[in-house]
DNA sequence: GTTGTCCTTTCAATCGATTGCAAACCGAGC
DNA sequence: GCTCGGTTTGCAATCGATTGAAAGGACAAC
């Protein structure tokens, strides 16, 4: 083991240490061509030796890098979808992983953003060399906006028209559309859509759920769209003065999982059961959405495939390359939620 | 509006258009007392007048700071307490709101950390002035040896005996004593306590627990103690394995809300009710606890409250200021999980 | 006119790296 | 011995800010 000498911090102690100039050093530790493996070696084992670690930050700062990818959590005014959804966790956890993986960092913006605009010449932008947005909120133009800038950014949400930006998203239209035709196999006719439809993803789930009854022919009421928010607790609000205008429906489709595990115990609580007397489910698939009584069906996205291919997109467009929207397929996971068929008239085949 | 000239970018190019240099543009920003008023007046609106903002990473470059402060998440190999516990978004949500008021900016390292040690000399320190980490898991040792390298450094946890790092934590004792006697009030004579008591935390709330049974004169068995992992499928399994063995039992306290859940779908699967078989209270009241079925006993923390302190304390050693250690309240949040009494013997007053 | 004082501003070094260009070196060929 | 070509290495500028020390300027007193 080597005394311990003065610790070797910088460049020029160990160009000195090596006995050549910085500029040496630097290109030995970059593995560039233009030195020799012989001294390559030295310099290298003369690092290891004295456990020298380059400062990053004053390589980003002259390379005008900052190897920092921000997220930005859309939580939007109106519909109040809060950070403690456990969808959000999920998604941060891959993002995190998969930056990790590419020597990225990871700088979290959640604070409530009215304006995304206001963020061209804040710390989001210009500490970082890329943007992640998860979810567009009502902000689609001002979105086309600051990419028209050149930023790199990848947004997580749904295709609209006239989009100028790189998008990521999950089959919103096909979730829709297959919980929605579940409960009609099932044999439910009465459906709901609850999810506020201004925002672009839950309005093409939506679209799928229509398309599911058309396909079945029914007739789609208007009042059966339930202006539910994301929040919890102003989910519940919602359900509650749902169930005071008693409204008749047998199946509800839920534009989340904390929404549908609000519904539920919305409903249960005024003695309403689920399955048999409405059936529920949800989007996403969260952890614990299999825990809940009854377990919560539910339209799976993989969500940590999802954070690994925003991050993908993200640096791809850092590294100036072609990069394309891509669509992550949904999956329905069938649980005891909406299991059983609805109750019939009465009487019927014994 | 100004016509759009070429952007100011650089404090030169603002000095320059003020006529002075740079070093009196950079005093009158930061509002140097060398600097008279009329000059600063003059530099702060050509400032304002080109949107000049300063170059933040050049600047902490220069005063060799980051801004940045790290938080790492102690999934502990062993317990598997997994991201997806909502209390940690809770948690990373007040970290990152305070943060964001001090000007700092979050970097999320959450990767499984077998020896932090490993971290001393990683992005996680190297690139922040100061780090977070949430939970002790088994490294009690190894974080008192970062610590001791003077680096600034905040622990969400458990006050452990030879302590020598700054510890922000719950009254987990405390906590445990409520659950627990708050269970033993309603009549309840066998409890279990799960969670894994080799975690300092779980382990504070254990003895609280222990203390409520020995208030009410009740002999503790060892077999009540059941080692539950934090993470959800694993709690599920463990849960099943409780099953299994016939123990018997007609209150569970729980470590975390999630296993708490856990153990409601698991016991109401098997047929068993709940609170009337079996009352079960949970700990960190996460949102969903409230929507659960039946809604969830919990004990709650104010967890962005903690995050608050927990960035107060670590900003507060970076700024060499003497900092102490930390308590949080804890409170009982009584709902339906634990409500009746448990069933008597069979005849009773009627 | 010179000197001294006080207030304001500038000079120039510095943080720790990268990189274009010039210089040094080395062996070979004439 | 000198020049040439090719490989290695070094010089010095640069990224965009901060800051101690020195210089500049205005004004009053002698």
């Amino acid at each position: 083991m080597p005394r311990a000498q003065h610790k070797v911090t910088t460049l020029q102690q160990l160009a000195d240490l090596a006995g050549v100039s910085r500029a040496t050093a630097s290109r030995a530790l970059s593995d560039s061509t233009l030195i020799s493996d012989k001294t390559k070696s030295k310099i290298r084992s003369l690092a290891q030796k004295h456990n020298y670690r380059i400062n990053e930050r004053a390589r980003d700062f002259r390379l005008r890098r900052s190897r920092v990818i921000s997220v930005v959590f859309m939580l939007d005014n109106q519909s109040q979808q809060h950070m403690s959804d456990p969808f959000f966790l999920e998604m941060l956890g891959g993002i995190a992983d998969s930056l990790a993986q590419h020597d990225y960092d990871l700088l979290l913006a959640h604070a409530p953003i009215e304006n995304v605009e206001h963020l061209r010449d804040s710390r989001v932008f210009r500490n970082a060399d890329g943007v992640i947005f998860i979810g567009q909120g009502e902000q689609h133009e001002r979105l086309n906006a600051l990419a028209a800038q050149g930023r790199p950014m990848v947004i997580w949400g749904s295709k609209l028209p006239d989009k100028r930006y790189c998008l990521v998203g999950g089959e919103n239209e096909h979730g829709g559309y297959l919980a929605a035709s579940h409960l009609l196999k099932l044999g439910r006719r009465h459906l709901a859509f609850c999810g506020r439809i201004d925002i672009p993803e839950v309005a093409a789930r939506y679209r799928g759920y229509q398309r599911a009854l058309a396909e079945f022919g029914i007739a789609e009421h208007a009042d059966r769209v339930l202006d539910v928010p994301f929040d919890m607790r102003r989910a519940q609000a919602a359900f509650c003065a749902v169930l005071e205008r008693r409204l008749r429906f047998d199946a509800a489709v839920c534009a989340s999982d904390v929404m549908a595990l609000s519904a539920i115990a919305t409903f249960s609580e005024a003695g309403m059961r689920v399955p048999e007397d409405i059936a529920v489910v949800g989007y996403d698939d969260i952890g614990l959405a299999a825990y809940s009584r009854p377990p919560l069906t539910s339209v799976r996205q993989n969500i940590r495939w999802a954070g690994r291919v925003l991050v993908e997109s993200v640096l791809g467009l850092i590294n100036g390359e072609q990069v394309s929207d891509t669509s992550l397929a949904s999956t329905l996971i069938v649980r005891r939620s909406c299991g059983a068929p609805p109750a019939p008239p009465p009487a019927t085949a014994s």
